[in-house]
DNA sequence: CAGTCTATATTTAGGAG
DNA sequence: GCTCCTAAATATAGACT
């Protein structure tokens, strides 16, 4: 904007990138500040640097809080309607988002029943979840259920030809202390889940405590200004 | 910025304070998403109109959600930052919670494990599992099953107690008889559990999936503030 | 790399229709 | 109120220290 006209596009070279950053970031939030004092407006801007997990905030951490705690509370329609008014032809775009929202609402809810059962299986209190969920689960779990009688069933058949070898093999390769690079069908199947990315994402360890009803939550210090962004 | 200075301050006079809101936010807009292309950055702008429940935002409400739970994070850091600096007895608190959290990760870490176990056995690999294996999955998951029935049961235990008889009789009525009879037990107890309120309350299945265009977490409920720390 | 200095690019206040 | 117009105020790219 200045010089020479740039173009809207990712700069290149790396300090001028960085130059740039500094000073509209720095540009950015005079504007800000301005048009909250100007016209008393409740605003807040954040700008993420590229390696710092920490980013600039305006006006204030905690008011970006509580600024942002109204924004959830904004049904998702209007949500949708407000944002972008401005160009028409972004409208589109924000449809076809919106549906691929609604297509991966649809895989998340499996998702998250799938993982509720696995939960449930690994002994995870079921007091906070919904009957939505919970009828769904009830619904997987039965199929689940299912599958491995089936399975079951399935296997009676092959199970006394495979009793003479398979099967001592299998065992063999539990408990065979000798056996050290053979690895377990069960060892193989949960590397394969460990490399699945939603696996990871989701099952953080962090989260089957955190989210609970029954666990404590050790972070909760009552001097915490962000208390009140939260409990307004 | 034209024609004239304008003092920092409130713009008394209304319609010029609104004009001056519309053109300033616009331009802000637009020199957000300039930062964003140019440096690729993340970033978003919050700005609330006056009267406007509804306040506009950049790049969108969902991603501004993701940019903000991001800044949850950060309260935690700064604040045990300033702990130290400030008050330094409150270092041995910091120490403790700290203590506390890696316990907790040890027990969330062989929690992690059990489950990757039931989702190797139970899920994608189901092929690969021997028959040992599956007759115990069976069992297991039998026996959990059977915890959430007792769980259900249990619930609707609490419900009938509270409810007046009439009612009951009335309610079986309404539904017919032939209806109860092809529900199964779980879905009947289901669906008195459902007109419990605390277990509406607490987790709105709704709000579950609507947070992103990314793979979200099952179990969020989002009045809990600590949710999104952990969920970046 | 950070600050300073301009020449330009952009933004925008105030006015007109 | 809104759009378009334009002069002034700002912001800032690139050069320099």
């Amino acid at each position: 904007m200045a010089r020479k006209k740039v173009k809207l596009e990712w700069i290149v070279n790396d300090s001028a990138r960085r130059a740039t950053l500094k000073k509209r970031k720095k540009g950015l939030m005079k504007k800000v500040s301005e048009l909250s004092t100007l016209c008393d407006v409740k605003a807040c801007l954040i700008v993420y640097g590229p390696n710092e997990p920490q980013p600039e905030v305006w006006p204030s951490a905690p008011d970006a809080m509580r600024v942002l705690a109204r924004l959830k509370k904004m049904p998702e329609m209007e949500q949708s309607k407000k944002m972008m008014n401005q160009e028409g032809f972004m409208r589109q775009r924000i449809m076809k988002l919106q549906e691929q929202l609604r297509k991966q609402d649809r895989e998340n809810r499996e998702l998250e029943t799938t993982l509720l059962m696995y939960q449930g299986l690994a002994g995870k209190s079921l007091h906070t979840v919904s009957i939505e969920d919970m009828t769904s689960l009830a619904w997987l779990i039965e199929m689940k259920v299912n599958k491995v009688h089936e399975r079951i069933e399935h296997s009676k058949g092959e199970m006394a030809s495979k009793m003479v070898e398979g099967v001592k093999e299998e065992k063999k390769k539990v408990e065979g202390p000798s056996n050290i690079k053979e690895k377990t069908p069960l060892e193989v199947a949960m590397e394969e889940l460990q490399r699945q990315d939603w696996f990871t994402e989701i099952m953080n360890p962090h989260d089957l405590t955190i989210c609970g009803n029954e666990v404590v939550q050790p972070y909760i210090d009552h001097n915490n200004p962000w208390l009140d962004a939260y409990f307004p």
